[in-house]
DNA sequence: TTCATTAATTGACATTTGTCACACGTTTTC
DNA sequence: GAAAACGTGTGACAAATGTCAATTAATGAA
């Protein structure tokens, strides 16, 4: 068992209800996508919900100017999904697109809703996420809205450092919300 | 019963369950702050999740160089929690002040949780809570994140009227994520 | 009402970051 | 392996927003 978020609360909802746990974890499929693919489409409504197993894929979505807005990178352990589409069912406002090749399990939305509608152990599971999530988007919110640019890029080079080491400069920079070359000017600086 | 989110929410509760819904509702105590006052104080442990019943509070955070940065503001009906210090027990980075005098229905953490664990209908009311306010989060996110100064002031004023009616200008710039004065020269040309 | 405090406006100027153009090196593809 | 596509680096300049200081307007307390 490995000791990202999901696999940890998985464990948790084994030990809670067994059952709950063997037809959740049951109703996963498994599946790849290669680099430069879309898992999900811009504008497509979002039914499925992925863990990454390997490799990275990028959640973006596109600026009024047309220019792209790189909400998060997902990693091994990492959920994959199109959040607003996934609960609303209206077609997403960001798309999903692989960045180096990636293994996945899925499940379907529909399952995902029966298991907590049935199991109150899956309900659970999923209410821990959500605190979690929500956690770090509000930790992302106030990282891209009060540092300056070099606080940023140092920010990542501690407390992300394998961002740096694996992903681009020019998705990175849209990531941290700056133009790539500013990165490369802060980069050449420090 | 109110058109507001978590009064839809709670209702829902009352439908599915209520047994629940009347045990929940009854953990809430009224009680009331004035205008200027902390709610809930910064490096403080919040366990405590508040419901806005009137007048209105200001969520926010110090950024590095002490200046404020505002997160959220309340109003009636809205929540009103540090959230990360409430789901994970530690000293608050964010705190809540009230701007105009509130009333408010509030509840411990304590029992939101053992009425979560106790209740599928609770768990299941706080998950849904949970994905729509996230949803916001990630909402926000991209507004602050990808609008200009200008675009920001316009889209609050169609979007959000009344925080241009009833807020002053020096927290609705710092909600904004500009400076008051130029939020006053973009207010002057427009 | 009046004085004191706080909020909003305005101007001059500084700073940060973005924009555009182009050079250079590295992959990818046929 | 050559051509094309892509990613990165750099310079000159532009634009947006911030900073500081001074003034005026609004608000609240005695």
């Amino acid at each position: 068992m490995e000791n990202d978020i999901v696999s940890q609360k998985l464990e948790l909802l084994r030990k809670k209800d067994e059952q709950a746990f063997n037809e959740f974890s049951g109703a996963f499929e498994t599946g790849s996508c290669n680099k430069g693919e879309i898992l999900i489409p811009m504008y497509k409504t979002c039914d499925r919900l992925y863990i990454v197993q390997s490799g990275i894929a990028k959640q973006f979505r596109h600026k009024e100017d047309g220019s792209e807005y790189i909400t998060w990178f997902s990693f091994k352990g990492d959920l994959l999904v199109a959040f607003t589409s996934f609960v609303t069912q209206e077609p997403s406002k960001e798309a999903i697109k692989i960045i180096e090749d990636c293994e996945y399990i899925s499940i379907s939305r529909e399952m995902c809703y029966e298991l907590a509608s049935k199991y109150h152990a899956v309900e659970t599971f999923f209410r821990e996420l959500l605190e979690i999530y929500y956690m770090q988007s509000d930790e992302r919110l106030f990282f891209l809205q009060s540092f300056t640019a070099k606080q940023k890029y140092n920010h990542i080079l501690k407390e992300m450092p394998h961002f740096l080491q694996r992903l681009p400069q020019k998705e990175l920079s849209s990531f941290l919300g700056i133009k790539r070359e500013t990165l490369s000017r802060i980069r050449k600086y420090s």
